[in-house]
DNA sequence: AATCGTGTCAACCGCGGGACA
DNA sequence: GTGTCCCGCGGTTGACACGAT
């Protein structure tokens, strides 16, 4: 403890709190293409305005891609009460048998519902002498709300990352037990790469020839003037940089690593991040459709209209404004058909 | 309809451990 | 052998959603 340790994202002035959808497609879509070799660099190189931590648990908990959304499901809320039985609150441990559930979201999971769960049920048996088998019989008088994310069978615990308002009714699933969806590929008229070309040149790793399967439309770092999505460049201050570069290792320009992310081991197998499926050509689809349909991005078209608002403001430093006001929200939040998406998205640059 | 209380969960914080120079 | 850095873990918190009154 206390090696000179770096001071964190608060202490820098760097974005705190909630992840806007522009933060998290930026993420996602560097992420997607250039893993992350180096969680400390990656803000920088991906023009994120967080420290390297918030990405990485960001990642890890939301957005990686072979997370298994939705409830628990019986079997697995049995394998916790076992695991947590055996290895007490080593959640890390736990959620390494329970594949495609995160450590944060397994220790949520207890908190909230399982705890109570397993006492209620010990004093029950205490009552009753104690003789019953453990079988989740319980379940029913667990003092959770329907939409708990311990209650399988009911409404699906959503992750959305539109903001926290309206995540509740977005993305349901219907099979919860399903490990892995099977997703049919579908051209979504949107590639992911084209956030990367927002990506600010100076913070772009050099890369000569990224392989990324998804990649085929655009090389990396171009800003492609001919309407692809524009993120907003983030202001930053240069200073910004120096703090965390000076923290990092003091030289503020790419280190070996930084210059050429794993971009074969990408996402970096072996490093806690199990993107490493996603890193073959049917992966990287699979994943980002994936994604696309948690984070609510499939579906009807009708509500979808987007109102090019001249002045709105970025939503990526700063409150994140209205859907309306800036296509990528809006691309979360409305779930948009994805030739409508794509040409509404191709038809909008945000602007500071 | 408004207010309050509770539950849920994403995100933050601080620390420890391992890797590396 | 020592110091530094980064990653990952576990505990905690704060914002939000929802149900009850």
């Amino acid at each position: 403890m206390g090696k000179g340790r770096a001071p964190c994202c608060a202490k820098v002035g760097l974005n705190k709190g909630s992840w806007t959808p522009e933060e998290d497609m930026r993420l996602i879509a560097y992420i997607h293409k250039y893993g992350h070799p180096n969680w400390r660099a990656l803000p920088k190189q991906a023009g994120l305005l967080r420290c390297g931590k918030s990405c990485r648990l960001r990642w890890i908990n939301y957005l990686r891609p072979d997370l298994k959304r939705g409830n628990f499901t019986a079997e697995e809320e049995e394998t916790l009460i076992k695991l947590h039985n055996k290895l007490g609150n080593k959640w890390s441990k736990i959620a390494a048998s329970l594949p495609g559930r995160t450590d944060n979201e397994i220790k949520n999971v207890w908190n909230t519902h399982l705890k109570k769960r397993v006492a209620a049920s010990a004093g029950e048996q205490k009552k009753t002498g104690g003789a019953k088998s453990k079988k989740k019989t319980t379940r029913v008088d667990a003092p959770v709300k329907s939409a708990s994310p311990s209650s399988s069978t009911t409404t699906a615990t959503t992750h959305s990352s539109s903001g926290d308002s309206g995540e509740k009714s977005n993305t349901n699933k219907e099979e919860p037990e399903v490990d892995r969806i099977e997703i049919p590929v579908v051209d979504l008229g949107f590639d992911f790469d084209m956030l990367l070309d927002t990506v600010p040149e100076t913070h772009c790793p050099s890369v000569s020839a990224p392989t990324s399967p998804c990649s085929s439309a655009s090389p990396p770092c171009v800003v492609d003037d001919n309407g692809l999505l524009d993120l907003p460049e983030i202001d930053i201050v240069p200073e910004l940089w120096s703090i965390m570069d000076g923290v990092d290792d003091g030289t503020g320009a790419c280190t070996e690593t930084e210059q050429a992310p794993c971009i074969n081991a990408a996402p970096c197998p072996g490093n806690g991040t199990e993107a490493s499926a996603a890193t073959t050509d049917d992966g990287q689809e699979w994943w980002l459709e994936d994604l696309e349909r948690e984070l609510g991005l499939w579906g009807p078209i009708e509500d979808y209209q987007y109102q090019p608002n001249p002045q709105a403001q970025s939503g990526l430093v700063g409150p994140p404004s209205a859907s309306v006001d800036n296509p990528v929200t809006c691309y979360f939040e409305a779930g948009p058909e994805p030739d409508a998406c794509a040409a509404a998205l191709t038809d909008i640059q945000i602007d500071l």
